[in-house]
DNA sequence: ATGATTTGACCCTG
DNA sequence: CAGGGTCAAATCAT
């Protein structure tokens, strides 16, 4: 009851919040001589979309519909927009393909980091509720590793898409609980899904923009030659992403069921920060699991929303429905 | 039996 | 050298 109103309340500020963090980032890059137009442009979408995300709620009053879980992105450019968050500061990533040992010839790994696109989104979940958020981002995840950040009280968990052998697909997450606030999750995606998998619920088409903004910087644009073509565009769902929901394991169960249609009680809305105190990384765990088992099945997120497929990262998602 | 997750070890970059 | 990212064997779940 109240409770709900808080959350909406909090949502709201959220959005707004995030309308500025936008506001801030194209501030950035309209200094930034290297932006280019688009970018902007992007910007400024992004922002009245959140305003418009904001405004809505105002109306609807608890208008439910689009509060539950609320993600903000935040691209990371390399010298354009230097802070994403608050507390961990992402360092590199080094990507190898193999073993360690032996062949150095083709080891020649350097920190694809500069020229590999990442950007991050923050999540929030909603407690009680079960968990949703980035759970499901239309791809399935499969874990490959966790480790306890320095400064950071919660473990980071690294995803890596299930495709990955079977078509080479190189996207990978990281799962990073805010130690501030447990119920937000720091989601930061890197390299882009090749895999054809999703072939339902695939991005539809997307703009160059989206790429500018990635790039946002300047050197090595380098970029392999981007492969697959996802255009699957996914006419349906147009809005609305349902939120997925996953339970909570009852005892050893890590997956949870995930997505459920009309998502659940509406009496626990409250979730700011009460109860719901998951042990470390458990709930970083279910997260993941959850996350790496929807992906078949989602029909939502990423709808109204999706990256060059071409040579972009297909899965920034975001929940505005019409986002461009 | 198969596939995903866990977890400790290993490697790389700064 | 420390911190972060990835691998891979063991374990768990379906």
């Amino acid at each position: 009851m109240e409770n709900s109103g808080e959350w909406e309340q909090k949502t709201l500020i959220r959005e707004l919040k995030q309308g500025r963090e936008l506001a801030r980032q194209l501030q950035v890059h309209l200094n930034s001589p290297s932006s280019s137009h688009e970018t902007r442009e992007v910007f400024v979408s992004m922002i009245l979309n959140s305003l418009d995300k904001a405004l809505s709620m105002l109306k609807c009053g608890t208008g439910g519909g689009g509060g539950e879980q609320q993600t903000i992105g935040t691209l990371i450019g390399v010298s354009d927009s230097p802070r994403s968050f608050s507390g961990s500061p992402h360092s590199e990533d080094s990507d190898r393909d193999f073993k360690y040992p032996e062949h150095k010839d083709s080891l020649s790994r350097k920190r694809k980091s500069s020229t590999t696109p990442r950007w991050t989104q923050q999540v929030q979940v909603c407690p009680g509720t079960g968990l949703e958020g980035p759970l499901d981002d239309g791809y399935s995840w499969r874990k490959y590793g966790q480790k306890d950040i320095l400064g950071a009280k919660f473990p980071r968990g690294y995803y890596r898409c299930t495709h990955r052998h079977v078509q080479g697909c190189l996207a990978t997450k990281q799962v990073q609980r805010s130690d501030e606030d447990p119920t937000m999750f720091e989601i930061t995606y890197r390299g882009r899904h090749t895999c054809s998998q999703g072939s339902h619920l695939t991005p539809p088409p997307s703009s160059p923009k989206i790429q500018e903004l990635f790039h946002t910087g300047e050197h090595d644009h380098q970029q392999q030659p981007g492969e697959i073509l996802l255009s699957f565009h996914t006419g349906g769902d147009s809005h609305e992403n349902t939120l997925p929901s996953f339970y909570f394991p009852s005892t050893s169960n890590n997956v949870a069921g995930n997505f459920s249609p009309s998502f659940v009680s509406p009496a626990t809305s409250n979730c700011g920060n009460q109860n719901f105190q998951e042990p470390e990384s458990e709930l970083a765990g279910i997260i993941s699991a959850a996350a790496a088992t929807s992906a078949t099945n989602s029909p939502n997120v990423n709808l109204g929303f999706s990256f060059g497929q071409l040579e972009l990262d297909p899965n920034f998602t975001f929940d505005n429905p019409g986002f461009f």
